[in-house]
RNA sequence: GCCCGGGUGGCGGAAUUGGUAGACGCGUUGGUCUCAAACACCAAUGAUAGCAAUAUCGUGCCGGUUCGAUCCCGGCCCCGGGUACCA
């Protein structure tokens, strides 16, 4: 008779939600805590062992802090929409919703059965009308407001409109282009539609014509952050720039606020630089050259000002729209062949070819402006029309790209900061002493940006300026499967919504495919318009617009008046702690940041930033099985041997095989083809070969968590999971390890039992030796859970019950605490334990034990004593001695004469409780 | 290419960042219990040499600082992640 793990979790699962033990409510008189998982996108596939590894350690966070008192808020929820649902409901013509509510029903059952203290009445789900209603919201708030540069914050565009008819935007600092350059009269005489389209470069939801990742196979748009290496991120299907008229988020404006923000953030140092290295600050300064031809002057950006007289030569975009004005008929031809040639290739094919050299003379030169040289202009796919002006001084002395250039098209290069040789390679590097630069010449480079700055500006060529490499967001899809805009179109001017008529619920349709004409699938919704007629928007949201402020509505979840509720969100503030992938450092924890600093500035959310704290849980990949088939043959030779035949390595079934032997009993009957296999063994057995890889179906190395709960129960997996390592970093699952957790599991079990597994514990007074073990085993877990070692804590807990078993410990003064001990790590153990303790209330309420300094310290220190650094032998010495005595104990010890040699020391090192060193 | 992480037994990892390298677990080997198996328990387990006590070597490689380095510094190699002409 052992610990019957089946039974005891199946009987607290129960308790728990018929008491709702994990329900949680606003209460004053404790502090609160609010520990989020990252929403699962529900798949059809259902868990596998490595999503529960964030959640785990969550929920252990979340019980200890309850323990320690704290009023803990712990939700879960989906983020429902997205592609594969809707690409099902292609194939299939199943509507999207039932999938992603089947699919929901089966990640609920799995998450139930490991045990989360979850408040599921807190549940969200982003296809949720009564959810996506604040979603809308927030869109017309975005498309109401414009970022005001004085006071560093959104502003209601009416403000911005109420200082053009007074002032002509004399008062305000909108962010955005073009900058105001009209009168308050000028404005008054403009008709609705000039002035629509002025708001329009403000306002910090936006419609505008641009080149976009559009992606063909899917039949959408894609942001930034969904496509990688010229493929979508999802599917991995190619993308190619198109230009179209798409909503966009003004991100840009809170450009410097994401950057300044991270410094406030307890996040790892690896994301939050990937995060800064996405914003992209570069200071420098916009300059402008004269083009004499045209009688303009073209903006360059560099942040470089310092190398300016040794501006060669100037680059434009293909795309920059100046280029046919300033082209002369002479390379007309030329000029029109390049721009066509640069706008047919796709991203990926300009990104596999970087180092191609490519561009177009155009004829035209600018005037340098401290020289007054010419400089020829030239067209090149290497100056992107998205960054800065779309237009560059190239300075091939100090540009390696300008340098490259340069070469290929035999430009002159003037070196101009000393430190290089510029007959070799450009010298791009920030130091050296300034040369053949007039006004610049001998000054350090850090001292020439800024001297160049100032002249510039003196001169009234140019200003100083920061450019950021952050793109502001596209945020229409051509997608059926996702938020509806609160928009309608009149007489083609777009128009939100009033915000009483919310939601406005996705409609059905009949297909989910664009329509013939090639609009998006909304488009066939029939009677898709407002009551008077106008057209509805028939794109819809992308999938970070549900995942950006869900954890607000975590705080009031069923609030039907505002997104959450001034109380609810002063209590609860922000995330205390937020865990999940390091994928989304680009996309969702941008975006996220960047939502909940517009609706700071609304005052709707209480803090800068939503998330102070982030774990992110390393991936946990397979570990795959190899058979090796005999070519040719249907006959299998064991890993050892293969080397011997010619022989093909198989991904096979991980679950048919055990410590790496493979049941071939098992096998015969997993496919099949192999019904009729024979094997060749090595001592009898069948030994597979193995693998670390991605855990995917293909390679049949996906472990599922109900078959692990179903052998060895909830909290063995729980422990498990932590167990395999820390938490943020990468590794294997190997279910090979998994016994030995389930064996520590019921020797804790035994602990509280006698052999016949009848309850065993006593109210005798516990020794010193036992009261020690568990002292520092309270104060070690403690730790452990402070700095998030949870691998650590479970050695700790098995270190903890090897020795208490080993002086057959069955107190209740060491076993009750224990209990709290291990209940946030194996909950169901822990509440079984304590019903049968005696208590007549869930665990869950216990509150947390303290260790006892003073039961922790010993009275003696073993010191090692090395010589030469070389650990010879240890002697024992009370903890009181000081460094004198400990020096002298040490070198009377009798051990010692050998090693002195019959030499005096040179030195003698004592640290004390550490370690002494001698040295001869 | 550039920017971050990281290389420790057969395997996952520990050593809470300068103080006994290899905790804990898996695996392996031998043993106890059992008619047998399962379970459980005991012992050994970095490498090399030796019957042994013990000795030498050992944290990717080479060098340095230090009484003492897995940890700090310099150079190199490998693996993982981010990024991709951002002026």
């Amino acid at each position: 008779m052992e610990y019957n793990f089946r039974e005891v979790e199946k009987k607290w699962q129960e308790y728990w939600k018929e008491q709702k033990t994990y329900k949680t409510e606003i209460d004053h008189n404790k502090p609160k805590y609010y520990v989020l998982d990252m929403f699962p996108y529900p798949s059809g596939a259902g868990l596998h062992v490595g999503h529960p590894l964030g959640y785990i350690a969550s929920d252990i966070f979340s019980r200890y802090k309850c323990h320690q008192g704290f009023n803990v808020l712990h939700p879960m929820g989906y983020d429902a929409y997205g592609l594969p649902a809707e690409q099902y409901a292609i194939q299939t013509g199943q509507h999207p919703a039932v999938t992603t509510e089947r699919n929901i029903a089966r990640y609920r059952e799995q998450l139930d059965r490991i045990g989360f203290s979850y408040d599921w009445d807190r549940e969200v789900r982003t296809c949720d009308p009564k959810y996506y209603h604040w979603t809308q919201w927030t869109f017309i708030q975005l498309f109401n407001h414009y970022y005001d540069q004085k006071h560093s914050a959104a502003r209601p565009i009416v403000e911005l409109v109420h200082d053009f008819e007074t002032t002509g935007g004399f008062n305000t600092h909108p962010f955005g282009e073009p900058k105001p350059n009209f009168t308050a009269s000028d404005w008054q005489q403009m008709d609705q539609a000039q002035k629509n389209q002025i708001l329009m470069g403000y306002r910090l939801a936006y419609l505008a014509d641009t080149f976009v990742n559009w992606c063909p196979a899917l039949g959408t748009v894609l942001a930034n952050d969904e496509v990688k290496e010229g493929f979508s991120v999802r599917g991995g299907h190619p993308v190619e720039r198109k230009k179209m008229q798409q909503w966009f988020l003004r991100i840009t404006a809170y450009a410097q606020r994401l950057l300044d923000g991270l410094e406030t953030l307890d996040w790892s140092d690896s994301l939050k630089e990937i995060q800064r290295n996405w914003i992209g600050r570069s200071e420098g300064a916009t300059i402008f050259f004269q083009l004499p031809a045209i009688n303009n002057a073209i903006e360059v950006f560099t942040t470089r000002p310092d190398t300016i007289f040794g501006a060669t030569f100037m680059v434009l975009a293909p795309e920059h729209e100046w280029v046919k004005d300033l082209t002369t008929p002479q390379y007309r031809d030329a000029v029109e062949e390049y721009v066509a040639f640069a706008s047919r290739r796709s991203d990926r094919e300009r990104m596999t070819e970087v180092k191609a050299i490519s561009g177009q003379f155009t004829g035209a030169f600018a005037i340098h402006p401290f020289s007054g040289k010419k400089l020829p202009v030239y067209i090149s796919e290497y100056v992107l029309a998205g960054y800065g002006s779309g237009a560059i001084m190239a300075v091939p002395a100090h540009d390696s790209r300008d340098y490259a250039f340069a070469k290929h098209f035999g430009l002159e290069i003037i070196e101009v900061v000393a430190g290089g040789n510029i007959y070799e390679a450009s010298y791009d590097a920030k130091e050296g002493i300034l040369v053949n630069s007039d006004f610049l010449n001998g000054m350090q480079v850090q001292d020439a940006i800024a001297e160049a700055v100032r002249r510039i500006e003196e001169k009234g060529i140019g200003t100083g300026r920061i450019n950021f490499r952050l793109r502001d967001a596209i945020f229409s899809r051509q997608r059926y499967w996702g938020e509806p805009f609160p928009v309608y179109y009149r007489d083609g001017h777009p128009e939100m919504l009033p915000e009483e008529s919310l939601p406005l619920p996705l409609p059905q349709i009949d297909k989910y495919l664009p329509t013939e004409t090639g609009e998006p699938p909304l488009a066939r919704a029939k009677n898709w318009h407002t009551p008077e007629g106008w057209n509805y928007e028939v794109n819809t949201m992308p999938g970070f617009a549900g995942s950006s402020a869900y954890y607000l509505r975590y705080m009031d979840p069923h609030n039907t008046q505002q997104l959450v509720s001034k109380e609810a969100v002063e209590y609860w503030q922000s995330v205390d702690l937020y865990v999940g992938g390091a994928e989304h450092a680009t996309g969702h924890l941008i975006y996220a940041r960047f939502w909940n600093k517009f609706l700071f500035d609304l005052g709707v959310a209480a803090t800068q930033e939503p998330f102070k704290k982030l774990i992110n849980q390393g991936m946990i990949q397979g570990r795959s099985n190899f058979v090796y088939r005999i070519k040719g043959t249907n006959t299998f030779v064991s890993h050892g041997l293969r080397q011997q035949f010619d022989a093909i390595p198989l991904h096979v079934d991980v679950n048919i095989v055990h410590q790496d032997i493979l049941d071939q009993e098992a096998f015969k009957k997993w496919n099949p083809e192999y019904k009729d296999a024979e094997f060749i063994l090595e001592n009898g057995k069948y030994l597979c070969g193995w693998e670390i890889e991605k855990m995917s179906k293909s390679f049949h190395n996906v472990q599922n968590p109900d078959d692990l709960i179903e052998r060895y129960g909830a909290d063995t997996l729980r422990l498990y999971e932590m167990f395999l390592g820390p938490i943020e970093q990468a590794k294997p699952w190997d279910t090979n390890g998994i016994e030995g957790v389930f064996r520590f599991i019921r020797k804790f079990w035994r602990l509280y039992h006698n052999k016949n597994n009848q309850w065993d514990v006593n109210d005798t007074e516990p020794s010193l030796a036992e009261l020690k073990i568990l002292h520092k085993t309270i104060k070690k877990v403690s730790d452990d859970i402070e700095r998030f070692s949870f691998n650590t804590a479970v050695s700790s807990f098995m270190i903890c019950v090897n020795e208490l078993g080993e002086l057959n410990c069955n107190k209740r003064a060491i076993l009750e605490p224990l209990a709290v001990l291990i209940s946030p790590f194996a909950p169901h153990l822990a509440e079984e334990l304590w019903w049968q303790l005696g208590h007549n209330q869930s665990i869950t309420k216990a509150k947390y034990v303290q260790w006892d300094e003073n039961l922790i310290t010993d009275d003696t220190v073993v010191y090692p004593v090395s010589f030469n650094g070389k650990t010879r032998f240890k002697v024992e010495l009370p903890a009181g001695y000081s460094a004198i005595e400990v020096e002298q104990a040490v070198l009377d010890a009798p051990e010692a004469v050998k090693w002195l040699e019959g030499k005096t020391p040179k030195k003698v090192i004592v640290v004390l409780g550490k370690i002494v060193n001698v040295v001869i």
